[in-house]
DNA sequence: ACATTTCGGATACTATCGGTATCTGAGTGC
DNA sequence: GCACTCAGATACCGATAGTATCCGAAATGT
């Protein structure tokens, strides 16, 4: 063992090289597409070979969900923060809207997240691991709605669930549709987010 | 020229053959996936070679965006007539919602559609091309939203250009949803077209 | 401290697939 | 019936995901 504290173990620089991959992969595959990036690009603009990817995930599908889990905590933080930051429901609403206008659609989380899905539909493997996925997603959503629904004391015209459903969708379909037509305006978001949370009509 | 009536024009053979090639690429690219499915698996299966897609289609993006337009056809077909055989509202959201179940996810259009938008994203021309189409949808259905909300004499909580650019998002998010996790139930899109299109409260 | 083992990452190779260049033969007009 | 055209076939190229193999430095045992 040398002086210094400079030297590492072989697990710590594993772990950065992983980390370093990811990092990259996630600039890569924002900006280009993850078909459109590949793999040999993510590894030398890491300062690695293929072999490095290889022998840190399976493949390049592995790869990329280890990049969306890296979004994925980002999104939640960011819709908990937007939600919970404000107390009445229409500045809560507006915190969200917000939220979705820096990030449904520009940073191409969705778009990303969507061509993955779709060109990934045949791997069983990746298959349920996006669907725990979006369950996740859609459970947390759903208690975050019912909570809010339970704080301002209104009763929704969903169940928390299909609201949290109908929002996830909503998402998607608004961040696909943005990817390619930048005119659609999220703030339609809004409106639809204030019919789907609108308490019910006696 | 021969005898029989058998007899055929190029021009008409050149038809047949694109006809055949849509066809047979549509199945294809529904069941197995755009990307996942090779340019010469699709010629062979309509009993061509490459050389026959290539000189009826610019290129693999082309045959898929005639594909998309012969589903466009049905599509909209179907959801005229879903809106137009019955008279009242709920009936006709009902019937919308049968046309969903069977059409949203389950044939996968959507998810051809999303996969291709996806994996087209870097070009141009197939951008220009779906956003068109995207367009023609949206005003189609806000038309026949706008002249729903007339003939019921109802007035919107949002414009008919918001309603159906939101019924389209959930559309294209629930059927990339649904690609994946079947147990996603469609019966939600009724909740929500009624959320969306409900009357202004007050 | 030296030999041995382990394994993260590099290198070389393969298979697949979209696209291009070139060819061919049946159909067309003179 | 002869030269020509053009739909479709064939042969090739380049890119890229994945595999097989290799190398050298870090870990380990004595």
């Amino acid at each position: 063992m040398t002086v210094d504290g400079t030297r590492i173990t072989r697990a710590e620089r594993q772990a950065q090289t992983r980390e370093r991959l990811v990092e990259v992969a996630r600039d890569l595959f924002l900006t280009e597409g993850y078909a459109a990036t590949p793999l040999d690009k993510v590894a030398v603009a890491a300062g690695f070979s293929k072999g490095a990817v290889y022998s840190n995930f399976a493949g390049k599908e592995e790869l990329c969900l280890a990049v969306l889990d890296s979004m994925h905590a980002e999104q939640i933080e960011g819709i908990v923060e937007a939600f919970s930051a404000r107390t009445d429901l229409d500045s809560r609403i507006e915190a969200f809207v917000e939220w979705a206008r820096r990030s449904v659609g520009s940073p191409r989380y969705t778009a990303l997240e969507v061509e993955f899905a779709a060109a990934a539909r045949h791997s069983p493997f990746v298959a349920r691991e996006l669907v725990k996925r979006h369950r996740e997603m859609r459970s947390m959503a759903a208690g975050l709605i019912a909570q809010i629904a339970e704080e301002e004391g209104i009763e929704l015209a969903l169940t928390p669930e299909q609201a949290a459903t109908s929002l996830l969708s909503l998402g998607i379909g608004m961040g696909a549709m943005r990817s390619l037509d930048s005119s659609i305006d999220v703030s339609i978001f809004a409106a639809a987010i204030r019919s789907l949370v609108r308490p019910r009509d006696s």
